[in-house]
DNA sequence: CAAGATAGTGAGCCTCACTCACTATGAGGA
DNA sequence: TCCTCATAGTGAGTGAGGCTCACTATCTTG
């Protein structure tokens, strides 16, 4: 039987290479993992404020701001005046921005095809339901890792 | 049966979790992912050049003098002369260092045993024949992709 | 010994985070 | 209505972590 160790060590490593991959795949189209992932939140809410943005991905609004600079300059969004609230602004996707949104989802079910192709059902089975049982020890760590500083000490 | 897509994203959330938890607990003990990875490399060899450490990391020499900068200021590493070449320096632990080194290594495996705790032992085998066969995958594009990127240049 | 390789660093640039201070606007209560 | 407080976004400044390019000091080798 491996080591557990050895095991998580394999998990970071995956974390790792899973990584590079996806950010240099994102370089190629001239996007990083940052503006990447606010194209994704994009697409899955549609025209929204930053407001919202910087609340779905945990960043402050003037992070949101950066980025919606970079990506409106490359081409990829615009910023719309909201109807009804002359503070906010509505980031919108161009034609460029909406492509690459939908390019991103093929490319994330390819992936998963791919990476996945080949692997028996049943250690697939019990590969998905591994990932369920530490992320839910991940999740009770967090939860309770306020208290367990000791950990690392 | 899930869908692919899912357990990728599944996946991802994982990627993200678990970075979030090491960088929390890395910033309690006045420490950054970057400069822990060099603590991590710099225990698996003993006193190194930064040379050394640039290639194992997959970084800019420069960068590893930025990292070094910042570990030595906070005391855990010093530079010392390498003999036999005036050059070089040895990245060598402070005490301060060694120590959280250890601790990094005994943190790994709590959290190791922590996350697969509970986790039947068939259920485990086949997370980590999963995770051999992900990492294949991911090797088998890696290698394709470089020579995609290299042709689209 | 002259040439070329190598180790490390200064200078300068980029992205992505953060905070703090500020403007403009919206919303609610007296 | 008007005054106050909350909210949306941005400018300014900071820090970490990447990069390249140019440069010094030092090996190494022909």
């Amino acid at each position: 039987m491996r080591e557990r160790t050895g095991t998580l060590s394999q998990l970071l490593e995956l974390v790792w290479a899973l990584g590079e991959d996806m950010s240099g795949a994102l370089a190629r189209d001239g996007l990083t993992v940052s503006r990447a992932h606010l194209l994704w939140e994009l697409a899955a809410r549609g025209p929204v404020t930053q407001r919202v943005l910087a609340d779905a991905m945990n960043v402050s609004a003037r992070t949101i701001t950066g980025l919606v600079d970079g990506l409106a300059q490359t081409g990829f969004v615009t910023r719309e005046p909201h109807p009804g609230d002359r503070r906010a602004t509505l980031v919108t996707f161009t034609a460029k921005g909406s492509a690459m949104a939908e390019s991103m989802v093929s490319g994330h079910a390819q992936l998963a095809e791919f990476l996945f192709a080949g692997m028996p059902r049943p250690v697939y089975e019990a590969f998905a339901a591994g990932l369920d049982h530490v992320m839910e020890r991940l999740a009770e760590a967090g939860a309770a890792g306020k208290t367990e500083e000791a950990r690392s000490r």
